[in-house]
DNA sequence: ATTATTATGTTTACAGTGTCAACATAATAA
DNA sequence: TTATTATGTTGACACTGTAAACATAATAAT
């Protein structure tokens, strides 16, 4: 259809492709639309017309990775079913592997300021198809319920449940996926262990 | 002694100092080393004369915060001598407490890249009078010790209570600061709650 | 005491950044 | 066929970090 020698067929999705490349290769801070415009060979300026701002085109990024985040947690719950607390564990180790495999991802996701934006500005997230933590909370509301039926230890305040089981984890993959945790070991060895031993919900 | 009018005393001080309340206000991503210069009434290149870039007085003020921080931990364990596990759980209160009232501090020691710049460049951090989490990792260790006599049920494995609680507290911390989870009530008796309640190291 | 050196400022310059305005042309709608 | 919109371009601007060349105060060496 159109003529490939002025125009560029889909940019906007180049754009985010050859971003997404750019920051896994050299990392965040040194992240520019100028340089993810060069590789994809157009002018300085070319980005705006399908994002209004570098951060428009970083959330962009944040956007894809939210979808291949929580398409991993979902198949961990899809794991154990009729199972709530092995749910929650593989979750939590999904979440952990997901981010020592990735680590530019963590920053991207949660350690940049513009989760909130995402939040404020692009509610397709936390609204659409694919909800992150949705299935998250869900998992914890059907523990926090089954708990109040089930006099064991642990508690059924789902904000107490959610904050330490989510804490945990996302702790754990800042730790290791910024090396501020050193190990010899095998790091998802450890935190398999940390989570399936017992002490972790019961 | 200095001729105030042309020589500036002490600017190294000032530059940190101002630094850090610009940091306060303005946020990490909005730092710049201009700014600060102006701040300080000198010229947009008289901090190269104390610091070799902005990273370099980026990382003076982390390691400025991270004595605070540290402080707060070790006053944390003077309130329980001789009750290991009292001192983890107060630390822990602390840790979050201190990242809950100083959101910008966070990003600064943890989620900026230069972290491990300070360990690679600035081993003072590491080695000298004030060594960050040295206070975290004794009580640990300490606590392993005493698990392997007491056969509880925690385990004496001093990397998976390193990881675990460290872990745990982290996360919580960044997950409260950076509003990521979301509470109606007091986060922070959430937070005591969670680390008191019996589940969390017993 | 004079002189040389160092510490600590200054101005100027440069490349790189995000962003805006003005313009040009391809694709599409009227 | 014409008007409008979508999508690209170049050029400019203010801002950034940083280096070089220079100036002077404080200090060390002679």
């Amino acid at each position: 259809m159109t003529n490939e020698n002025y125009h560029h067929e889909n940019l906007k999705a180049e754009l985010i492709t050859k971003g997404l490349k750019l920051l896994d290769e050299e990392g965040y801070e040194k992240f520019s639309l100028r340089k993810v415009a060069k590789v994809c060979n157009v002018s300085h300026t070319a980005p705006y017309r399908h994002f209004k701002s570098k951060d428009d085109l970083i959330i962009a990024i944040a956007i894809e990775i939210q979808h291949r985040f929580n398409q991993s947690l979902q198949e961990a719950v899809d794991k154990y079913p009729n199972d709530t607390k092995s749910q929650i564990k593989e979750m939590g180790y999904s979440y952990v592997k997901f981010f020592i495999e990735n680590p530019e991802y963590l920053r991207l996701l949660f350690l940049s300021d513009l989760v909130k934006n995402i939040k404020n500005d692009y509610c397709e997230l936390l609204e659409d198809g694919d909800p992150p933590f949705r299935t998250f909370y869900n998992a914890i509301e059907r523990l926090s319920a089954e708990n109040q039926n089930n006099a064991t230890g642990s508690s059924a305040d789902p904000n107490e449940l959610a904050l330490s089981c989510w804490g945990l984890v996302h702790g754990m993959a800042i730790l290791i996926s910024k090396k501020d945790f050193s190990y010899d070991g095998d790091y998802l060895e450890l935190v398999r262990k940390i989570l399936w031993s017992g002490t972790f919900l019961n």
